[in-house]
DNA sequence: GAGTTTGAAACT
DNA sequence: CAGTTTCAAACTC
């Protein structure tokens, strides 16, 4: 199976992050296809927070015993030792086994994440782990000192090194629970994790999560960004399980610094946790920038995030519950490294036979079996599952299939652990599975578009979604993150195989979900009832976000531009053709190819291109003002041929309009600009008219609907039905109380009531007539 | 709705 | 960078 390239991977945005699950070849996709790592994925997958590819490949633990306290990961890799983590068609992820201590994750696709669905060989409950994503981290374990070492693939040689050597068993070494990430930060600072001591030796089975046996905690560091724990809810079915093996743990790190998006930060982790052998201590030692943060845990099987160097950590430190289950000792920490330096939200799918609520899980599995399962509770349904990236102006969904979201948990004893099968590990790859930035029913702030590479964040209110990402290899194609409009969506493009994620504008996930390309593209179906709801946007060419909000857009009219330059309005703000009258259109999921051609083209001539093109103005002037200006010569910039005054806002000095009359002082604008105010209130005082009018006429056929449908001869509308009459009959206690109360005379209290039935009749009559006038009107 | 006008985008 | 062409929206009838 092909595989996104590297240079693509480039350009997608760390913060993007899908998970996957990884199956058991029988569960695996439909077609069966089992994505195997190329040689080519192995060279690095370029990322911009990487560190220089020399000092990428880690081998920390030069005394690491090979054989000591080891087990394979990939148990039934029959030719090479290599099982391949299938994130389904698009997104292949492979993990490459070496023989040598090095332990290499390769996914063969950098955005890609996996989520891991293994089987308790012990307890049957089935876990999913997700997280892999941008997993190009060939890590060491040290047998000597516990520690892991995760690194990028720095380079192919490494890898095929790594390839080379996979016929061998890998070796972990459980000594010194000791967990060393690399090539996370810019820094090029490894990050040390300290695995949790359990004081078992390898190969003995404990109980996690029993009195006797604490669960096992594990912390999970990011680099930079605040630190959001989340809570992970072990539940009642996360049983102990007595594990053999490593433990995969899938870290997302973000690298991005923390923004003030309010969305919480959470990570996707996933990690086989082979607490066995592990001192009481658990300690999460990540080394960042020289920095190390160590923290002990008095509880050896409970599970920690901590985010490092966040300086706005509002989020107090939760442990996650999870039973960890003993096992012989050896962790597989997979780090997804993102470039935000924010945590990311953690977004795993949950599918066990628990009867829970939407939630997430961390699934685990090892060679021994699932060691344990983390429950996250969701706020979402099970196949929306929200993936919030603060210092990132994405709100991620990721859209998973009942195949993976919701798959039950398989019953299966000690023996039928998918991982101890030794069958590749094959994410799930019917499913279609989408990291997208959404935004959620209220606006939220989010950050504008930086460059990736750029620490700091700016944050924005405008939501507006762009389009920007390949969802195909097209390694030339290399948009600037720095001009890439806001709001860009990543979905996976429909049809190939070998695509990753296709840029699709926010308020297109509803689209995809309710489109017959989901449906065909999901192996199990996915429901549209995932559909995500109202979705901010951006303010669109000075247009404020209520305007563009409350205004959809037009849609386009193109028939030669194949709507693949800016001469399309969709393609210049972004979006998707949608409801449009274009013909040969090429701006969508279908000509994604073509597409991100048009858009490399767009950004070469003009990088800005994909920007507003009303911005701040200078200091003095107009808040808002035109980027560019115009170029008018016949409107008088006092039609919507210039773009100024589209825009409600006046030429400025860039402007090189002839015969400009959209400035301040214009008494031709002033005059339009009143006749444009009075027409406007008169379009409202319309629409507000004719919306309260069919409100009635729709009530009144609703009531008369029964009088209707036993028709006979009579008038098709009877409106004095009991509701009438009950309000007429009201109306007249009223005023007979208040003539009462006013001690009226008899006969000036029966003039009032009769007054008031007259009115009453008057307002029925007059209901009665509009009625009866409109439904003519609309052959009723 | 068809035709015209207009100016941005694209092209040379 | 300037001139020309293309294009689709805005506008007019």
């Amino acid at each position: 199976m092909d595989v996104v390239s590297p240079e693509l991977n480039s350009l997608l945005p760390d913060e993007i992050m899908d998970t996957e699950a990884i199956e058991d070849i029988p569960h695996s996709q439909p077609d069966g296809t089992a994505v195997q790592s190329e040689p080519g994925d192995d060279t690095s997958v370029p990322m911009e927070t990487d560190t220089p590819a020399a000092s990428e490949n880690v081998n920390l633990c030069p005394d690491a015993a090979p054989t000591e306290h080891t087990q394979t990961l990939t148990t039934s890799a029959p030719a090479d030792s290599t099982f391949s983590i299938s994130t389904g068609s698009q997104l292949p992820i492979s993990i490459s086994s070496a023989s040598s201590p090095l332990l290499t994750l390769k996914p063969s696709m950098a955005t890609s994440t996996a989520t891991t669905r293994t089987t308790d060989s012990v307890t049957g409950t089935t876990v999913t782990t997700s997280g892999l994503q941008k997993l190009t981290a060939p890590f060491t374990i040290s047998a000597a000192n516990h520690q892991i070492i995760l690194n990028k693939v720095a380079s192919s040689q490494a890898t095929e090194a790594a390839k080379s050597a996979a016929s061998q068993p890998q070796v972990i070494k459980q000594d010194g629970q000791k967990l060393l990430v690399t090539a996370i930060g810019k820094s090029g600072q490894p990050i040390v994790l300290q695995l949790p001591h359990t004081g078992n030796k390898p190969g003995v089975s404990q109980t996690v999560g029993d009195s006797k046996s604490p669960a096992p905690q594990f912390k999970v560091v990011t680099i930079g960004g605040r630190s959001e724990l989340k809570p992970v809810a072990g539940s009642a079915g996360n049983q102990v399980t007595t594990l053999q093996a490593q433990q995969l743990k899938t870290l997302q790190i973000a690298k991005k610094t923390p923004t003030s998006s309010a969305a919480p930060i959470k990570f996707i982790i996933t990690k086989t946790v082979n607490s066995k052998g592990l001192s009481p201590q658990t300690t999460v030692s990540p080394v960042i920038a020289g920095r190390v943060l160590t923290q002990n845990s008095p509880t050896p099987s409970k599970v920690t995030v901590v985010s490092v160097a966040s300086p706005t950590s509002n989020a107090s430190q939760k442990s996650m519950t999870l039973p960890v289950n003993v096992a012989l000792g050896q962790q597989i920490l997979t780090v997804q490294q993102s470039t935000s330096a924010s945590p990311v939200k953690v977004a795993t799918s949950q599918t066990t036979t628990q009867n829970i609520k939407p939630v997430q899980s961390v699934a685990v599995g090892g060679v021994g079996g699932s060691q344990f399962k983390t429950i996250i509770p969701l706020a979402t349904q099970p196949n929306v599952q929200q993936i919030q990236v603060p210092g990132s102006r994405f709100h991620y969904v990721r859209l998973v299939t009942a195949t993976t979201a919701s798959s039950t948990g398989q019953p299966s004893g000690p023996s039928t652990s998918s991982i101890q099968t030794a069958k590749p590990m094959v994410v799930s790859t019917g499913a279609v599975r989408m990291s997208v930035p959404i935004v959620p029913a209220q606006t939220i702030k989010q950050v504008a578009p930086k460059p990736l590479t750029s620490a700091a964040v700016v944050t924005t209110t405008q939501t507006q979604q762009r389009l920007i990402m390949p969802a195909t290899p097209l390694p030339q194609i290399q948009p600037n993150f720095t001009n890439l409009p806001p709001g860009t969506v990543l979905a996976p493009a429909p049809g190939g195989g070998n695509v990753g994620y296709a840029v699709v504008p926010a308020q297109y996930v509803t689209q995809l979900q309710q489109s017959p390309f989901v449906t065909l593209a999901s192996s199990s179906g996915f429901p549209a009832s995932t559909a995500i709801q109202t979705q901010a946007r951006l303010p669109l060419n000075g247009l404020s976000t209520a305007e563009t909000t409350s205004r959809p857009r037009k849609p386009c009219n193109c028939t030669k531009s194949q709507c693949l330059k800016l001469y399309c309005d969709c393609f210049a703000n972004g979006e998707f053709c949608n409801n449009c009258n274009c013909n040969n259109c090429f701006n969508n999921l279908e000509h994604e190819t073509e597409r991100l051609k048009a858009i490399k083209t767009c950004l070469d001539r003009n990088p800005e291109a994909f920007k507003p093109k009303i911005g701040k103005g200078k200091e003095g002037e107009s808040d808002r003002r035109h980027s560019k200006g115009c170029n008018c010569k016949r409107s008088g910039c006092l039609k919507n041929y210039c773009e100024c005054y589209e825009a409600k806002i006046m030429c400025s000095s860039i402007c090189k309009c002839i015969g400009c009359k959209n400035f301040e002082e214009s008494p031709e604008r002033k005059t339009l600009m009143h006749l444009a105010d009075a027409a406007e209130v008169r379009v409202q005082q319309q629409t507000a008219a004719k919306t309260k009018l069919s409100s009635q006429i729709s009530d009144l056929l609703m009531r008369t609907a029964p009088v209707i449908s036993s028709g006979g001869g009579r008038l098709p509308y009877t409106f004095v039905t009991k509701e009438v009459l009950e309000a007429t009959c009201e109306c007249l206690l009223e005023q007979a109380k208040k003539a009462e109360q006013t001690h009226q005379p008899q006969a000036e209290a029966e003039r009032l009531i009769l007054e008031e039935f007259g009115h009453c009749l008057m307002r029925i009559i007059s209901s009665a007539g509009k009625a009866k006038a409109d439904c003519a009107s609309i052959n009723c």
